[in-house]
DNA sequence: TTGATAATGAAAACCATTTTCAATAAGGAG
DNA sequence: CTCCTTATTGAAAATGGTTTTCATTATCAA
């Protein structure tokens, strides 16, 4: 069993690279499984990705692809979220792009997501500098945040009962 | 069945109007689960309240705590949290008075969760600034959010691998 | 008090995720 | 290129938090 810690998010290697680097071995799944990831829109589920690997990749089997994204989120190469619909989302961490980064709004009916880009600057400003703050009041080594918005989309708030 | 919906949180009637007013009977178990979310500590499992409640009233069923805490998460009085150990966890929305506004600081390797009140103001008044912008941007009627810190605390980074 | 029906507990079902385990394949050594 | 160690795999079974089912009980308006 390679290590699994001590791999955390950052560094300039690529991924199969960073995979060496922490003793993995990069197999046509994993390679698959980060294709996918690429490629497609934002917070698929475990099943979405098995489904959109094995169209390519029949041989690879769901267990894998959650094996998989458990080592890329350890890694920091994915991030995994819950919007509460019971089963868990992910997404590539952002590039080295800015662009890229966003927060979600989460219809809590339908469970619709939204990313949004608005108003990240500052949010991200704020954040490093509560994250600095947080670091040293309570001795903690944080490498991530999360934000997320909840109400209702426009569509479940025109359903719902007056 | 009574209706689940346009009950949403705010609002000056305690708990027992608040519930009438939405169809809801209140019962030993339902008053029981909220007393037990008023005295004890935050971020309760559903079996932790389960525990808590049954040394109290033995009557009280398992079921009957998801159920309650369903309610009352949709009515905005208990907030359900994610941290990642793969249960949920629950804790009544703040009252009136601001000083019980926190937001969560949590381990990723122990899943140990600290509340956090510095920086607090800052963040809200910002999150107020981009809900109004988000809400009209994506006609959303926003209720809520969600800010955590996901780091390693001191005991997991210090037994950490280097 | 009574009646309609909301709420309940126990047990079973659900279902995303993990674990088990024997078979396979990656990749460094030679 | 071949061998060998062992990380990785897929299939099936297990896990475990949460939901459903359903017959019984309790709430509360009339």
């Amino acid at each position: 069993m390679p290590r699994m810690d001590g791999c955390g998010p950052g560094g300039p290697m690529g991924w199969r690279g960073r995979f060496k680097g922490c003793g993995y071995r990069m197999t046509t799944g994993r390679e698959a499984i980060l294709d996918i990831l690429t490629v497609s829109e934002k917070h698929l589920s475990a099943e979405d990705i098995y489904r959109k690997v094995t169209e390519k990749y029949p041989g690879v089997g769901l267990t894998s692809v959650y094996r998989t994204l458990e080592i890329l989120s350890n890694m920091g190469i994915v991030y995994k979220f819950d919007f509460g619909d019971g089963r868990a989302r992910y997404e590539l961490a952002e590039g080295s792009k800015k662009p890229d980064h966003h927060h979600h709004l989460v219809c809590t009916k339908c469970k619709r997501v939204i990313d949004y880009t608005e108003f990240i600057d500052e949010e991200v400003e704020l954040l490093k500098k509560t994250e600095k703050g947080l670091s040293k009041r309570y001795n903690f080594a944080i490498n991530n945040h999360l934000i997320q918005f909840y109400g209702l989309c426009g569509k479940c708030k025109a359903e719902s009962p007056k």
